[in-house]
DNA sequence: GTGTTGGTTTACGTTAACGTCAACGTCAAT
DNA sequence: ATTGACGTTGACGTTAACGTAAACCAACAC
């Protein structure tokens, strides 16, 4: 039961193949602190941490985050020590992260909502043909 | 009753203002063929439209599209004319962007869901101060 | 008439996020 | 021993989306 537990390690072009990216951009992601993967013999190897935090990067990108942002946001996430000052502030950039999800969200069901009213005119002048 | 209608124009500054975006990027955006302000002795003059037009290129970017994409989705939601070909070919596109839209919120909610975990975790973590 | 405000064009600068070589090492297979 | 697949480090190239500066015009305020 020991197979695809936290301990395994993914080359880079295994994990670049699996996510649908270059291996370029691992490195690159390895250069800006994003990822930090072992190092055998100067060969990478990334880990189950690594895996999770390039899926929330690559989601992050999706959603319009530069690296950056997204960064800052999975060492957050990955934080939740420190002092009751610290946890405050966390849960004060959580609220913040918050109402921007929240934000896109609305971004969203109104272009959902222009798209549908589109569509119908569209429709409608498909009728009258 | 004819004051705020579909007849106004709006000098660069002021839809620059409104919109809270350089007058740069308005320009820029006319170069891009995304806009096409009235010309008034040189001076760029733009309609109802154009904000309209506007409204639609800072929201994709919000939801993290080129200005590329915006465009030519913009020009689809302008086009719902011609034969019954292009109409069917324009309900496949929207088709498209609802898929897409739908998984940018299906990110969203994840997004939303991770963030309650860690807010959950650092409440957890001030309890046990 | 001389600022101040707001517009114009032209053009070079900048940043992010990689792409794209080049030149090299390494290990297993033929 | 050489071929091929996979890895490494530079280092320069590229694209999008503007920023920024220079040099200019037009109108209005005082």
């Amino acid at each position: 039961m020991t197979n695809q537990d936290s301990t395994r390690r993914f080359a880079i072009g295994d994990l670049a193949s699996e996510f649908n990216v270059s291996t370029r951009t691992l490195r690159f992601y390895e250069e800006k602190g994003l990822l930090t993967p072992e190092r055998i013999g100067g060969v990478r190897y990334f880990n189950a941490a690594d895996r999770v935090r390039l899926r929330l990067i690559l989601r992050g990108k999706r959603l319009g985050l530069s690296l950056e942002d997204s960064a800052e946001i999975i060492d957050l996430y990955d934080a939740p020590q420190g002092g009751k000052r610290q946890l405050e502030a966390l849960l004060a950039k959580l609220e913040e992260r918050r109402d921007w999800l929240n934000r896109q969200a609305q971004d969203i069901a109104a272009a959902l909502a222009d798209l549908s009213a589109v569509e119908q005119r569209c429709r409608d002048a498909l009728e009258s043909t």
